[in-house]
DNA sequence: GAATCGCCCCAAAGCGCTTTGAGGTGACGG
DNA sequence: CCGTCACCTCAAAGCGCTTTGGGGCGATTC
């Protein structure tokens, strides 16, 4: 069913029923009705590619997922993306999905563009000196960033969490408890989000006059091993953490296995927080939870993201957006004995 | 850049440089090569939009996501749809993704057929009786599953692996190692995987001459907590099992760390085999493995099902495939003491 | 040297939609 | 009763590509 059958149907012109389906105002109301009732009743659905071609919008959008060195799938990629495509389908829009080795980024977008495949883009997890946001500028490819860039810059639009804020505070609290040997297993500090919380963990062990341990702060990917591993090696020497911090719940999840490796008990002889992107098959469950942690949805991120690219895309004016963790008291954590 | 602006830059005709960008063998080599030369110096490349209109095919496979009951997002699902991509993209079709509610996958099948968005799907994790192969074949639109239909089923193309064997196999490594007292962590039962992963363990359990103790079959979505509260409370029975059996990685951390909490160790006081979907970012790692298991590739899979899809849509006749799973020995088994 | 045949290449007609610019109709004012 | 003005509606021109149906031209055959 064509839009030209339609309109045949109903004796009107295909321009008359364009308009009337896409809400023109040059259509009156009861023929607007007709039109609808009529696309209604003969399932009509406008062809995507024609309208497409004709309007030169792609009404999609694309995510460009880099594979790890070790190709590596990031959950919260995974995640972040089902969470936007429900907003993108909302509005008519496709998800359209590319996986790259991490070496083929640039292209994957270049193409992208060149064959007006997508409206705009979202870039994930942004990292020091960052080529995408250039390049996507160049392309003057509409982009929401999840995650702020390192280097100030002027325009971009991201949605973030607030991780220096929030590790720091999470390291007070540690502080408050009593502890002073306090550890990071962080994520690779290329990126955005490990630099800031290094940061705020710094700051505060700072502010305390803790002097800062460079073995205790590591730096990794973010998966249950690596982190079974750091943990592992911290609470091996002699003169071990008391307290860690995690930088996701994978992570904090082999974290959790050494601690017992090593009989330690979690919130008595070794506390732990972890931040807690609260992925939808992973979660820190338990009443209390198992981990204490700063925790944020990656799938409303998702939504909240789709949302303002979408409006980007739109033109309208997008500013910057930074929310703040929710700090979650759990079983991890308990005062220094 | 369009292929008219090309065409007059090398002076042939839009049709000729169409034919000899597409491989088609009316041009002769000489002109072809002058063609792409020009093509690559200038950028060009073709309007997906505009081909898709001319051509009436969609270059794009469609991968409907439902979540589950509990807005949970399968990793699984994610990781095969990564590695599917990947086929996609070297073939030139994009990926579509769209996720819904339980109860929206045939509005979003329907959809997506009537708009001619996509050339084909992949249906994830075949049902009991399950209405999206008789919906597909209806609207007509190839399909492929990952895994095999539960109900006998004529023409289907799908990629699965042998989950009776399989899990027959490990059953009867546990009986091997004297153990008769074996419990299975399942997935929910709706789904085929789950049952053929039943049925092979009461098969072998039957072999021996072991009685099948229903309490002991526990079906369930198959993340870390519930996998840790199920083993939690088998294990909390005077009469527990000496081994138990799980249905994927993260229901095997889960049963891990109830094992410790009980004060079990792993590979000794009690047994664990686990199927392994190797996830890239959720490793059974360590020299060897931490758990023993039957392990099979998801990225992998979604590869070959990527490839069977295109070639079912180029028109080549596909059968269904069986792949099995390699069995890993791990430190999680152990002969019963 | 004319007829035949292949090889290359081209013009033009879509694919199904949007959108511009113009026309047709009835209501209204003078 | 005619001219004017809204208000609706329409015809037709693209969007950028593929593909059908020829046609030009040099080589081959008799």
């Amino acid at each position: 069913m064509t839009l030209k059958e339609l309109a045949q149907k109903i004796g009107l012109s295909p321009t008359t029923v364009s308009r009337a389906l896409n809400g023109y105002p040059e259509v009156n109301a009861e023929t607007r009705a007709r039109v609808e009732e009529a696309a209604a009743k003969y399932g009509y659905q406008p062809n995507n590619m024609a309208r497409r071609l004709a309007t030169g919008r792609a009404m999609a959008i694309g995510h460009v997922i880099p594979l790890t060195e070790h190709q590596m799938i990031n959950p919260v990629f995974a995640e972040f993306m089902l969470g936007a495509s429900e907003i993108y389908s909302e509005q008519g829009y496709d998800t359209i999905l590319r996986t790259v080795d991490v070496n083929g980024e640039e292209d994957a977008y270049r193409e992208l563009a060149r064959r007006r495949a997508v409206d705009g883009v979202i870039v994930h997890a942004p990292r020091r000196d960052d080529p995408r946001i250039a390049l996507l500028r160049e392309l003057n490819m509409p982009f929401v960033m999840h995650g702020r860039p390192v280097e100030a810059d002027e325009g971009s639009v991201w949605l973030d969490i607030n991780n220096h804020r929030s590790f720091a505070e999470a390291t007070r609290h540690l502080i408050g408890l009593g502890h002073s040997k306090i550890a990071l297993i962080n994520g690779l500090e290329r990126i955005s989000f490990a630099v800031r919380r290094r940061a705020g963990v710094e700051e505060a062990l700072g502010e305390a006059g803790i002097d800062i341990r460079p073995d205790w702060i590591i730096s990794q990917e973010m998966t249950e091993t690596n982190g079974y591993a750091a943990a592992e090696r911290l609470l091996s020497s002699g003169d071990r953490p008391t307290a860690i911090l995690t930088s996701n719940i994978m992570t904090a999840i082999g974290a959790g296995r050494a601690a017992r490796d090593a009989g330690l008990t979690l919130g008595q002889d070794l506390s732990l927080i972890t931040h807690d992107d609260d992925l939808s098959f992973l979660s820190n469950a338990g009443d209390p939870p198992r981990f204490t942690a700063m925790r944020s949805s990656i799938s409303e991120a998702g939504h909240k993201c789709a949302e303002m690219l979408l409006n980007l895309i739109a033109g309208e004016s997008v500013s910057p957006v930074v929310w703040n963790s929710v700090f979650v008291q759990g079983r991890s954590t308990g005062p220094l004995e």
